[in-house]
DNA sequence: TGTCTATATTCACTTATAAGAATATATTAA
DNA sequence: TTAATATATTCTTATAAGTGAATATAGACA
């Protein structure tokens, strides 16, 4: 339980690097980036199947925002993750989100008491 | 730098959380409970200086999420955090905010070779 | 020079969503 | 029961934002 309420300013500069995370294809983006450590644009068009223009543009916002870094070489650019507490951050929620599900899993099964045992594993199983 | 990417379906509900929290007024509402422990719709209505629609939606709205827990006494629903992580995450990307700043700050400092000093202390300092 | 490739940007469109107004749904008290 | 209060929901509107198509920009190479 903090002390003080955090200045608005700030409460928004926070709302906006959440609302960047809170992109389904630019979180995949986060993660192949986190997989590769440094992924050129077209061969993340290629991981994702999305367009180039769309890439690009969601790419240019993040690093805009200081969560990745942008190295040209050639006709490439290539980008990388610059924020060190993305995969924290993201680890942290994923984790959340397994204890949530065994939550309602467990809730699930006291109501249902077992019928069927343990098909179906849940993809939050993947977060070690 | 992780192993192998993480499935589409769990990106889709980290992304889900992470826009949740992406919203300046969710943020306000959270940050306020983080403070206070448990507060009634009429006190964050008052708080914030919002609507009372337009809390409650917000409040329904994370406590579906997992964020938020609900208690009722009465007339009154008090809310409070259920998420033990929000906190933390907060925080990291509090200092990371703040970080940031500072790196900008003293490439600013280089680059207009220290005109004021120490004025406008940035809302950033705010996090320990 | 001109051509090819990689990336970025602009414009138009569509969908998502936050906010307000009005209303509904409890719950308490007289 | 009626009235009053707290909270939730529905409906509408306005704005934000993701996407695609087309185009611009920049570098490599012949």
């Amino acid at each position: 339980m903090s002390k003080q309420p955090l200045p608005k300013p700030l409460l928004d500069r926070v709302a906006q690097r959440f609302k960047v995370l809170g992109e389904p294809l630019r979180l995949e983006l986060l993660n192949q980036l986190m997989v590769h450590g440094e992924l050129n644009v077209m061969r993340l068009v290629e991981i994702t199947g999305q367009r180039q223009a769309n890439i690009s543009k969601h790419l240019t916002l993040m690093a805009r925002e200081g969560i990745l870094e942008r190295r040209k070489d050639g006709l490439n650019v290539y980008y990388r993750i610059a924020d060190p507490t993305i995969h924290g951050i993201c680890m942290l929620v994923c984790g959340r989100l397994k204890e949530e599900n065994t939550m309602s899993q467990s809730l699930f099964e006291e109501l249902e008491e077992e019928e069927q045992r343990d098909e179906n594993p849940s993809e939050l199983d993947m977060v070690q």
